[in-house]
DNA sequence: TGTACATCAGTGAACGCGCGTTCACTGATGTAC
DNA sequence: TGTACATCAGTGAACGCGCGTTCACTGATGTAC
């Protein structure tokens, strides 16, 4: 790619990468734009030519956040194949997935407190994440019974919950602080007994 | 009370009450010790004649945290009664109700960065509030047939995960991001499907 | 009741620090002719 | 191919700020006699 070729290559992207692993490593309360421009082997200064300040670089991670997370729940649902039920499954997995793997984008976009509205950009990327997973619930929501069928805004909204949940009370292994259960057991087991109640799976099954 | 008369009354407390109001405002990370010692009326240093600094005041409010929330979680689970099922949601209800009516402890536990490991007091009462949770879950559990009985840690981990997976998405009610559902809608449905799940609650009721 | 003394909670000044941000600049790159 | 010029990414110095923390102090409170 390499489209800008002037003095540093790509700083716009250095820059980004370079927050995410200080917010990863530091939390959003660690980071600092200074720290970010070292790191990108740049002068504090620099970092206005391509953002408007520390916030809009946070904004900018937690917006190619969305875009990955989208995209991996997209690719996890697979449009409802094998089965609704598997892929409703597969996208729940993928989130916890997400969460390990992306790290700095994870902590951007749910605990730096930047507002998913800041941006038209950052709204439209959120709003297609939040999408995946509504449309996973709605199809799944097909094989219910319509007259005891939660609407399907509800059955995403708890799952994305325990999931969230999930990542945020037992998967940051901080040392000393033991989690009761490897995180994607836990998670697969409890969208499996909440899938039951919702009369999906069979009870003996 | 006032055990202390000295210059102040009780500086000690008024230093935590004041950083819990500044937390609830502005997060853990707006939060300063200078401007809490300024909202109880004394100069930063004196901070240190009750404090080993900063850290050490979010934990104190951490700890205080978890004593109430633990209090209120037994009040709430009342030893089971009148049933073992209502008595578990009541213990979920009092966790939203805890959210919502103390951020500052909440954010203080959840959301400082604070570990839990930092103190034996701070381990201690956040080992009784996990205890409270659990042990709601074990008395539950009772009713379930052992071979299809999850483990009662498991259980409480679920709800626990699903409760505060709800608070930190749909409860923090920025203005424009509108949350789907009532948080405490949103969780009381959760879990009511949840125990559907586990086979606590007969599939038409 | 009154005096002398010890305690120690809170003061006020000072510190070094790193932060985010600004500004006039410089010099490498890309473009026009 | 070579020269003149425009662009603009990144520099480096500077700023004002508020932070957490330290220190010698002071003066209100509690206690002993």
């Amino acid at each position: 790619m390499a489209k800008r070729g002037y003095h540093h290559g790509n700083l716009r992207q250095a820059l980004v990468d370079a927050a995410l692993n200080l917010i990863a490593e530091r939390g959003p309360t660690g980071f600092t734009l200074s720290e970010a421009a070292k790191a990108a082997g740049v002068t504090p200064a620099a970092v206005y030519r391509h953002f408007e300040g520390r916030e809009d670089l946070i904004a900018e991670c937690a917006r190619q956040g969305y875009e990955i997370f989208a995209d991996l729940m997209e690719f996890a649902y697979d449009g409802g194949k094998p089965t609704a039920l598997s892929a409703f499954e597969a996208t729940g997995r993928a989130y916890l997935a997400f969460a390990r793997k992306y790290p700095g984008h994870y902590v951007s976009m749910f605990e730096s407190g930047i507002s998913v509205n800041r941006t038209p950009d950052l709204a439209r990327a959120s709003a297609r994440a939040r999408g995946v997973l509504e449309q996973a619930a709605e199809t799944l929501s097909q094989h219910i019974p319509k007259d005891k069928r939660p609407p399907a805004a509800m059955v995403s909204a708890h799952v994305w919950a325990l999931s969230h949940g999930v990542v945020e009370l037992f998967s940051r292994g901080e040392p000393g602080s033991q989690a009761p259960y490897p995180p994607e057991d836990l998670l697969e087991a409890g969208v499996g007994i909440y899938l039951r109640g919702l009369g999906l799976i069979a009870p003996d099954s």
